[in-house]
RNA sequence: GCCGCUGUGGCGGAAUUGGUAGACGCGUUGGACUUAAAAUCCAAUUCGAUGACAAAUCGAGUGCCGGUUCGAGCCCGGCCAGCGGUACCA
């Protein structure tokens, strides 16, 4: 073996690490601790995509550097096992989950084997094994406990197709997420968790974290706090409405107080409780229709038809608790029965909303906010003075709100109130492959089980469908569901918990994974505390993520953890799109440019027009676009997101049968930032194999196989040492900040000086080894060794920067002439802060002199050891 | 519509604090080695102009328009485009 052979050496040294236990964390570690996790995978049956190892390698990296750095690093992989792809699978085949499962995680932990990866082994969670979910139920119990988990009767998104109900989170345009069939709502009865309790810890929380803004954002957005008043308005009364429990008041949920006086009228969603007695007669008919059509509505018709405003009116009137006029009360679906109270006070002259539908139905329009001069739209919503508000006039919005909320609190017909849009997590799924509630029902009333009684283990059954009437499938394990409690006859909760359950504490198992007596160890709890760097896909960042925190603040509150939030610091990396591939268009036989298919579809969707996928030489670029060379015509540069119908699908397997897992590594870092989305290049792929082989003979001569005769025991140069210290500053500070592709960069710069050289130091070429390990680590090994060393370069202390190498006796700098650069000079580090001396060392250079010569200098700026400019006029 | 992010060569991307724009890699071109090819190595490569060649010099240039500054890819104001999220949340 001569030449670079990553197959041989990568396979070597990934059973040298399993059989050394290498990455074992250490049980009682002594100095700094560093935790740094992946979003563990749903094991699907597919295999690893090459989005997998990009988070992964990065957290690898990390990891490895981390330990080098003298840290003790905690970090674990595991599987996120329940899901739905096994049960339909299962549904399908009638092959058990369970056994599906086992053959994926195998496939999925033999390919991050195979990358190389420095997980501890030892340490692998399964959300679907017993032993884990027993404590996913046990914490299940805390918050039970806790007055945090409770049963409901409420309109679900009832999925007919997977036969089970879905979280709002789950329905994207009112289908599944999954599968991407019709949802409907139905009620039924639903274990739901009160996460609406934390919403200001939620909320709060979020400022101290080291996390994207953007997903700060969205948890920040769907939580979705809203501070203003409730406002109880008096229903008129009158002799004909036709139901005899009459609701004296109607209360209302406003930001804008400060509008009161232009409440013209009032909307009710068709939900809303009061509508049956508000009905009068002459309105009945009309309302009911209403109603009834728009409770047949899905999720995804009201939101098409949303564009125009309906609604019906009751009949009824209220009164204005400011102006003590009479409003009417409307029905209309445009108010979301499930929001606040259910009911608005309509305010057209501020609210873009009211306005449409006034106009829809000619009701009153009041303005009561002076817009300025130039406004010209209908409804106003910037800030002004307040006009036709008696007490209000002249206030501005913030100053009008306290002043009607004081006034609503001491009329006590109004109190100040925040609402979050965030609603109570439904929690129960209809399904077989999730774990069990630690739940049985004694006559009907739903009693927790001892955590002694744990883990409820999931029975075996027949087949996996739910039944027709929408029973879980659990409900046919007759034999299970009966059992007693207490000496009572008692029934199983058949429901199981959503896939989000085992991800929400999974990286706290991993602190002590075999402890018995807990979900965690509090003596490793104490050690670990909380992730200290979480790398995942930004697909998560509301759910996993918001629940999460969610539990982790129930379990912080229950005394079991001493941390209120989960992840310290959040990286999302970006998705890796297939290569660039040009598309030129043709419509009728005709070749058309991208703008011209555009403007065609865009009057006719229907259009035929044929793509042709162009080669890369078949097209050069004109101005801002790519043409089509033959044509001339405009063609689409685009990279497309992976997926099998488009063909453009990398697999990570063939990848690393051609070029090794190193390669992968390095290419998949060296792309670009991680956060970032980026296109797959092969070519990028041979790029960094390439680097590897000149790596690979920078040490050994590929003829013998030896190590080359230029590497000797010889003190390095001032120049070589430079460019290693030089490179051990860069490759530190880029891994510390993530920005793997600089380090990279820097490995290659000293690779291509280093070639240079006629000899290498045996000392400089080591420290080199020890930057690259963690981004090679095989490749790494395998020099390591061959230089010499019989332990596991892991385990090699980290090359430390000596600033003293890095000064240089002499730097180049620029000399500038009104702000452009006309020459250079170099300058003797001893001498930067002579400005006299370098000044005149500049007004030297022949081509700076020329300009000088040629007007008269204003001014002299110098910015020792950056930059020098001369202002001539 | 609203929120967030991003616009730099033929391509992926560097420029960490306002100080020589284009590091590194890909591609391309030329050369060396070879009977030849592969592999490898060396050199050039933002665009344009001047230059016989070269050295060199000049002009333009970081989505667009404007501003601040001795100096702007970076800061400020106004747009445009793309990506992601969200959408009657009162």
């Amino acid at each position: 073996m001569n030449t670079y052979d990553p197959s041989k050496i990568e396979s070597k040294w990934q059973a040298y690490w399993d059989a050394h236990e290498t990455f074992k964390t250490p049980e009682k570690p002594e100095g700094p601790t560093y935790y740094v996790l992946d979003m563990f995978p749903y094991p699907s049956g597919s295999g690893l995509h090459v989005g997998h190892p990009e988070g992964y390698t990065a957290t690898d990296i990390i990891a490895r550097a981390k330990r080098a750095q003298g840290y003790s690093v905690l970090h674990p992989m595991g599987w996120d096992a329940f899901g739905l792809p096994a049960e339909q699978y299962a549904i399908k085949t009638g092959t058990h989950p369970e056994k599906t499962t086992r053959e994926n995680v195998a496939k999925f932990k033999s390919q991050l084997k195979m990358l190389g990866f420095s997980y501890d082994w030892t340490r692998e969670v399964n959300t679907t094994d017993p032993e884990y979910y027993r404590w996913t139920q046990w914490i299940f119990l805390k918050l039970y406990e806790r007055g945090l988990a409770y049963q409901a009767e409420v309109p679900v998104n009832w999925c007919p197709a997977l036969g089970t109900v879905l979280a709002n989170e789950e329905v994207v345009d009112g289908v599944s997420e999954v599968g991407g069939h019709p949802v409907i709502r139905r009620p039924m009865r639903q274990w739901m968790l009160r996460i609406t309790e934390y919403a200001e810890q939620l909320l709060d929380g979020l400022d101290e974290l080291d996390w994207p803004e953007s997903t700060k954002a969205m948890q920040r957005n769907w939580i979705g706090k809203s501070v203003g008043a409730e406002i109880d308005f008096a229903i008129q009364s009158t002799q004909n409405t036709n139901s005899s429990d009459s609701h004296s008041h109607i209360t209302v949920f406003t930001t804008r107080p400060d509008t009161l006086f232009g409440a013209t009228y009032m909307v009710l969603a068709p939900e809303h409780p009061a509508v049956d007695s508000l009905l009068t007669q002459d309105q009945e008919a009309d309302a009911r229709a209403y109603i009834e059509q728009a409770a047949n509505k899905s999720d995804l018709e009201r939101q098409e038809l949303s564009k125009v405003k309906t609604g019906v009116f009751t009949g009824a009137f209220a009164i204005n608790p400011v102006t003590d006029q009479p409003i009417p009360i409307w029905i209309a679906d445009y108010v979301l029965g499930h929001y606040g109270t259910g009911a608005i006070m309509a305010v057209p002259g501020q609210d873009e909303r009211d306005y449409e539908f006034a106009k829809a139905f000619d009701l009153p329009i009041l303005r009561t906010v002076q817009p300025p001069a130039d406004f010209e739209g209908g409804a106003y919503t910037g800030d002004g003075p307040a006009i036709e508000s008696g007490f209000l006039n002249g206030m501005h919005i913030s100053e009008a709100k306290e002043a009607m909320m004081d006034w609503l609190e001491e009329q006590k017909t109004g109190r100040r109130k925040t609402q979050y849009k965030l609603r109570d997590w439904l929690f129960s799924r209809q399904r077989y492959w999730g774990e069990p509630f630690p739940i049985v029902h004694v006559d009907g009333k739903p009693e927790p089980l001892s955590p002694d009684d744990l883990p409820v283990i999931l029975p075996e059954v027949e087949d996996y469908k739910p039944s027709e009437k929408g029973e879980p499938p659990l409900a046919k394990a007759t034999d299970w569901v009966k059992t007693t409690f207490q000496g009572q006859e008692a029934i199983r909760e058949t429901n199981t918990m959503p896939q989000w359950a085992g991800s929400c504490w999974y990286y706290l198992r991993y602190m002590s994974p075999n402890y018995t007596k807990g979900p965690l160890d509090p003596e490793a709890e104490a050690i670990w505390k909380q992730v200290d760097l979480y790398i995942g896909g930004a697909e998560h960042s509301v759910l996993h993520l918001l629940y999460a925190r969610f539990w982790h603040k129930v379990l912080f509150d229950a005394g079991v953890v001493s941390t209120s939030e989960p992840f310290k610091k959040l990286v999302h990396q970006g998705m890796i799109l297939g290569e660039l591939e040009f598309t030129a268009f043709r419509h009728n036989g005709e070749w058309i440019s991208k703008k011209k298919r555009d403007e065609i579809l865009e009057n006719d969707p229907e259009a035929s027009i044929e793509a042709v996928r162009c080669e890369e030489e078949d097209v050069e670029k004109r101005g801002d676009a790519f043409v089509h060379k033959a044509s001339g015509v405009a063609v689409e540069a685009k990279a497309h997101k992976m997926s099998k119908s488009r063909g453009n699908v990398i697999n990570p397997d063939d990848v690393v049968d051609r070029y090794g897992a190193d390669s992968l590594r390095l290419y998949e870092m060296f792309m670009g930032p991680l956060e970032q989305v980026k296109p797959w290049s092969t070519k990028g792929v041979e790029g960094v194999y390439r680097f590897l082989g000149r790596v690979w003979r920078l040490m050994i001569d590929d003829q013998t196989g030896q190590l080359q005769s230029s590497l000797s025991d010889v003190e390095p140069t001032k120049a070589q040492n430079r460019l290693l210290h030089q490179t051990i500053q860069k490759v530190t500070d880029d891994i510390e900040g993530l920005r793997m592709n600089t380090a990279i960069s820097a490995l290659m710069i000293f690779v291509n000086e280093a070639n240079g050289w006629e000899t290498l130091p045996r000392t400089v070429a080591e420290r080199f080894v020890c930057l690259l390990h963690p981004f090679a680590p095989h490749i790494a090994e395998e020099l390591w060794e061959r230089l010499g060393h019989e332990k596991s370069i892991s385990h090699t202390p980290w090359p430390v920067v000596d600033e003293a190498f890095l000064v240089e006796d002499e730097v180049t700098l620029a000399v500038q002439v009104n702000g452009k650069v006309r020459g250079t000079i170099e300058v003797a580090t001893a001498q930067l802060e002579d400005q006299a001396a370098v000044l005149t060392l500049a007004k030297d250079e022949p081509n700076v002199k020329k300009y000088l010569d040629a007007g008269t200098l204003v001014k002299e700026i110098y910015v020792p050891g950056r930059v020098l400019n001369f202002v001539v006029k």
